[in-house]
RNA sequence: GGGCGAAUAGUUCAGCUGGUUAGAACGCCUGCUUUACACGCAGGAAGUCACAGGUUCGAAUCCUGUUUCGCCCA
């Protein structure tokens, strides 16, 4: 009745984890460290379904990694969000009537670091509560002293190198946040707007021109009109001049390759002020540059009647003007994509003004070069294409922002000559002039900045550390795709450029978590669940195991609730069969080890299954062997008396199933194949342990002379399992590995079990094999010719073979209890019985023979069904055999494979057919 | 417009270097209170592997084209 409920345990775990200091690597442990840097969460935000996907992959891979005696080392931190953090703030302060300007940029900080302060514990107590097994001794975050001087550190350099330069440009404009932005914080949507053909009257009154625009608002920006240097028809215009509408300015008709004739009207309005491409085109003709708007996007003085207007009004109004005035050629609907912040949804201006450029071009070949060669893996490995295809076509980054929450930009103005210094600290006097008149830059730099040096400013850079030393470059980065460009590839090149080395020897990309329609979990459509309350729900380890385990890598997860059931179920499945293995240890009065012994676990700190026992080792010394395992999962000696005999068919078909699954789920691991590595325990646990093996010893375990070996059994397999998934489920499985009487010591740093070699127990296993396929078989016919449930009928088993026989009649208590049947007898040979319901399992026939109970008809059609499908197979094979070029071209095996299992079906396709024919 | 990717059961996905009668989970249907578990067990139905060509003895798998969808860049 008592299900498992996760309680207080996870938290008791947790501190006790914590407590024990197992979050830190032994500084001197031998060993390959595995490192992670946390991909630094907001500061001021909340636990989201992708923070989930991402944490648990990578305490996953950590605990993996830790049980695997690797030290293992993963460094929390968080990031200050300059733009996120300061909308956040200003509008507190805005609901308090404070403006954040008149308030000034002391006050706005004292502010920003107080919410900071305040918000900072939410973030990292919900990671906590994930289970995540990071070193909190470690944490950093990219605001503090040790990160601004890394910031500053790498803006000297750069600076030093002339790869940081200040110009005036056409940078993406927020009119909203009133900051520019970088290129990739702009988001390209599709908008329905207009063309609008606009008729601009020749200066000579002989006519005029039309040009399109999408934008008629930025006319009195215009300086040209541009038309294709080769346009036949029209490249006579150039020269010309033109009237600007609503203004009083003449403007030249100019040839350039811009306008493509093709196009529009064949006429392009030139506006450089506000438009990257006439922002070129001007530079090429040495056009002005005439702003027609403030910051906030308003129109200015060069709108004339119109200045004050935001953009929309404006444009509404020009048109109208201009309509007024006959000037409006035509107007037609016209789809194109806009570009908006993405952090504020406002629609980018571009923008005329002075900022701070990063040149990108030089650091960016290391970084190609490092995924080119593999020294820089990235799974999935399609993100590489992306990757070099931005690398390749990469552009300045602008990292200047006109804000105030962040790393403000280390230099100094001259305010008598204009010199510029770049310093650590406020310089006293100008370098060239000498004058005490020193005013600092008052812009912050763009947060990606200090995130890209994050895998080694967590570690102490620029101070040579011990860390640095040690775990430096890290192991792997665990991130989602769509922060490719803005962190990762800048990570790569952050760390040649100031390390001389990679930052990372991979990269995890996870999916997007959406919800059960495709879309992006987010704040804004509340489609995205509280994690927090999932876990009150559900139990942290249900949340991590359904993520892990349905999410296959790099694929965009489709999260509903209902997916949480099947971690939640899991769990309570693990209870349930621990409950039942240490239930009858208890009855069977078997000894629990001294848990409070000093020391700990004497276990091995790397638990290879193959080099405990070999395959000969199980087969002449099966007790022997399964005493070293014991002693090697627990530490302690098997307190229960095995002899070599005890070992029934189907403990060492269990035995040889722990080898594969020890192999495979350590391999699906090393391939970063978490959810593969996780289904092969969730399977073998449930299905092949729970379902077969439990069920298989019940009689054994209620006997008490004979449950002493499938007790050891069953409890190491409860242990090795534990191991199995702990990296996924950390809470319930130490908890559980508690309980376990045999066990001293925390799961959490004991051995992960791998196995390097062939199982042992092949024919075992397969016998046991076949003792499955038979009881599948008798089910399937109960099932099917409807025999009642409670019936308890006897089957009969006929062999060929007198070796087949001898095993048949071993597994037939076995077979009659998992079929729920009376008796199964097995023959060589003789009579078939009948009336009977018949199948086959190889080439053992089966019956059910069930008189007066079956309906004969039936149970024809049924076996007709099962014969003709069985009579396509054959016929496609003989004529694939019949096949020379089959023959000659195929490799020997296959066609081996393929004529032994002619011979087997045919011979199977007889007795078929004989069994109908029976039946009359 | 350029690039990357996807298309397999009702749904979400496996299916690796071509070689069994294409698998799993969830959902669905049927049966079962069998003393660990109904958050369970047993059984079942369900697929023209998007389409059209090609390579091959053999194609879900490799190649070409088409269609549809997704993402990124401009």
């Amino acid at each position: 009745m008592a299900q498992y409920t996760p309680g207080g345990l996870e938290e008791k775990w947790y501190q006790r984890w914590e407590e024990a200091g197992l979050f830190q690597p032994d500084p001197e442990a031998a060993g390959d460290p595995f490192v992670i840097t946390l991909p630094p969460p907001n500061v001021t935000g909340i636990l989201h379904m992708g923070h989930c996907l991402g944490n648990s992959v990578q305490d996953t891979l950590i605990r993996w990694a830790r049980m695997k005696d690797r030290p293992a080392l993963w460094v929390p931190g968080t990031d200050h969000a300059s733009i996120a953090t300061e909308q956040v703030v200003s509008r507190q302060m805005a609901e308090q009537g404070l403006n954040k300007r008149e308030a000034g940029r002391e006050e706005f900080l004292r502010r920003a670091w107080e919410w900071k302060e305040h918000t900072h514990g939410r973030i990292t107590a919900q990671i906590r509560r994930l289970g995540c097994s990071l070193d909190w001794s470690r944490e950093a975050f990219t605001m503090d002293e040790a990160r601004n001087r890394a910031v500053t550190e790498a803006f000297l350099r750069l600076r030093a190198k002339d790869l940081i330069y200040r110009d005036v440009y056409l940078v993406n404009w927020c009119p909203h946040d009133l900051t520019a932005i970088s290129d990739d914080e702009v988001e390209h949507r599709e908008v329905e707007g207009s063309l609008w053909y606009l008729r601009y009257p020749l200066a000579d009154g002989s006519g005029h021109v039309t040009v399109a625009t999408t934008r008629p608002e930025t006319m009195f920006g215009d300086v040209a009109v541009a038309v294709h240097p080769h346009d036949p028809e029209r490249s006579r215009f150039i020269g010309a001049m033109v009237r600007l509408p609503l203004t009083e300015r003449e403007i030249p008709i100019i040839g350039d390759h811009h306008a493509d004739p093709e196009k529009g009207t064949g006429f392009v309005k030139i506006t450089p002020a506000h438009d990257p491409n006439d922002f070129q085109v001007g530079k090429r003709h040495g056009l002005p540059q005439i702003v027609c708007m403030t910051p906030s996007g308003l129109m200015n003085e060069q709108a004339g009647r119109f200045a004050g207007m935001d953009r929309k009004t404006a444009r509404r109004e020009v048109v109208a003007a201009l309509e007024a005035d006959g000037l409006i050629d035509r107007i037609e609907k016209h789809v194109h994509q806009v570009g908006h912040h993405d952090r504020c949804g406002a629609v980018i201006e571009p923008y005329l003004s002075r900022q701070w450029f990063l040149r990108m071009d030089q650091l960016a070949q290391p970084a190609l070069a490092a995924v080119a060669d593999g020294e820089i893996r990235l799974y999935p490995e399609r993100w590489v294409g992306v990757y070099n295809n931005w690398m390749q076509n990469i552009r300045d980054w602008c990292i200047s922002r006109q804000l105030w929450w962040g790393h403000q930009i280390p230099v100094w103005y001259c305010q008598d000559c204009g010199a510029d210094m770049a310093a650590a600290e406020t310089p006293t006097a100008c370098s060239k002039c000498g004058s005490g008149k020193l005013e600092r830059d008052p812009d912050v730099l763009d947060t990606w900045f200090s995130s890209w040096l994050w895998t080694f400013s967590p570690l102490g850079w620029p101070e040579e550390t011990a860390d640095l030393e040690r775990y430096h470059p890290t192991s792997v980065l665990v991130t989602a795709a769509d922060i490719i460009f803005f962190w990762v590839a800048r990570m790569v090149m952050a760390s040649y450029e100031f390390r001389g080395e990679k930052p990372f020897g991979e990269v995890l990309f996870t999916g997007i978590v959406r919800d059960g329609q495709g879309r992006k979990m987010s704040k804004s459509l509340g489609n995205s669940p509280d994690p927090v309350d999932l876990m009150d729900k559900y139990g942290a380890d249900a949340l991590r195991c359904s993520l892990v385990m349905l999410t296959p890598t790099g694929a965009d997860v489709f999260f509903d609730e209902t997916t949480l059931e099947v971690g939640r179920n899991f769990c309570n499945k693990i209870f349930q069969a621990t409950k039942l293995v240490l239930g009858v240890w208890d009855e069977a009065g078997a000894p629990t080890v001294d848990k409070a012994a000093p020391g700990g676990s004497t276990a091995p700190r790397r638990l290879d299954l193959s080099q405990v026992a070999s395959a000969a080792d199980w087969e002449t010394a099966p007790a022997d062997s399964l005493r070293a395992l014991w002693l090697a999962v627990f530490g302690s000696e098997l307190p229960l008396a095995v002899a070599d005999g005890d070992l029934e068919p189907a403990d060492r078909w269990l035995i040889a199933q722990l080898h594969r699954v020890a192999a495979d789920c350590d391999a699906n691991l090393e391939r970063r194949r978490l959810n593969d590595a996780s289904y092969e325990v969730f399977n073998f646990f449930r299905h092949e342990f729970c379902d077969w093996y439990l069920e298989a010893i019940k009689p054994r375990l209620r006997d008490e002379q004979r449950r002493g070996p499938v007790l050891a059994v069953a409890v190491l397999t409860l242990g090795l399992s534990y191991k199995w998934l702990h990296p996924v489920m950390p809470f319930i499985t130490e908890e559980l590995w508690s309980w376990l009487p045999s066990s001293r010591g925390f799961l959490m740093t004991s051995a992960f079990p791998v196995c390097g070699a062939k199982p042992p127990f092949a024919e075992a296993a397969a016998d046991f094999g076949e003792v499955m396929e038979i009881v599948g078989v008798l089910r399937n016919l109960r099932a099917e010719l409807g025999v009642a449930p409670g019936l308890r009928g006897e089957a009969v088993l006929r062999t060929v073979s007198d070796e087949r026989q001898a095993v048949l009649r071993a597994g037939a208590p076995l077979i009659a209890l998992l079929a729920k049947l009376e008796s199964v007898t097995v023959n060589v040979g003789g009579d078939t019985p009948d009336p009977a319901g018949a199948g086959m399992a190889g080439a053992v026939e089966i019956f059910l023979p069930m008189k007066g109970l079956i309906d004969l008809d039936k149970e024809r059609q049924r076996l007709q069904k099962e014969l003709d499908k069985l009579e396509g197979w054959l016929a496609g094979t003989r004529a694939k055999l019949g096949n020379e070029k089959f023959t000659a071209n195929a490799p020997e095996h296959v066609v081996a494979q393929q004529r032994e299992m002619l011979a087997e079906n045919e011979a199977k396709a007889v007795t078929l057919a004989e069994r109908i024919q029976s039946l009359g």
